[in-house]
DNA sequence: ACGTAATGTAAAGCGTCCTTTACTTTATGT
DNA sequence: ACATAAAGTAAAGGACGCTTTACATTACGT
């Protein structure tokens, strides 16, 4: 329930700091290519651990790899 | 793998805002309160879908709530 | 001291994150 | 046009977040 959405910019990001692939992404966070697709892809959401790592490896902040919203 | 903690400052937050119990709490985010006892005794960490809304819930960032530590 | 609210512990079950494997499609360079 | 790298799709399995139920313990008010 709640209807939420989740929304990232990891793939423009990624293009953003020095033209990182998947695979090179993936192993920067330390997990597999399959994962980033499917979080480029809206699929799922990350972990919060996972989100963490991504956000750093971009030195941004949380909030500015992913937007929440809240239908409330 | 990769041996990373993650605490937070949910308990301290609670009583910081207006005194919430568990219960008010889990009601609030949409979780049950077991949910809200094993984040608060650090046994997992909760999605990111919920890291946002106990941010929200308490005004500040998610990184204000959670502190993630790399240690690589 | 007693009753109730708040917090804590435990365990089974479900859904989702993430992995692994394998194959296909799209882009890039020469 | 061809070879290779990068990105995409799919499906089974394991790990973990979260629920549900039930009971035990600690704090609080009167």
């Amino acid at each position: 329930m709640s209807s939420d959405r989740l929304s990232n910019k990891v793939r423009r990001l990624r293009f953003d700091n020095g033209e990182l692939t998947q695979q090179q992404l993936a192993d920067r966070v330390g997990v597999t290519r399959q994962t980033i697709i499917a979080i480029e892809a809206g699929k799922y959401a990350p972990s919060l651990p996972l989100a963490f790592k991504l956000a750093r490896t971009f030195g941004v902040s949380i909030e500015e790899v992913f937007e929440y919203e809240n239908e409330r």
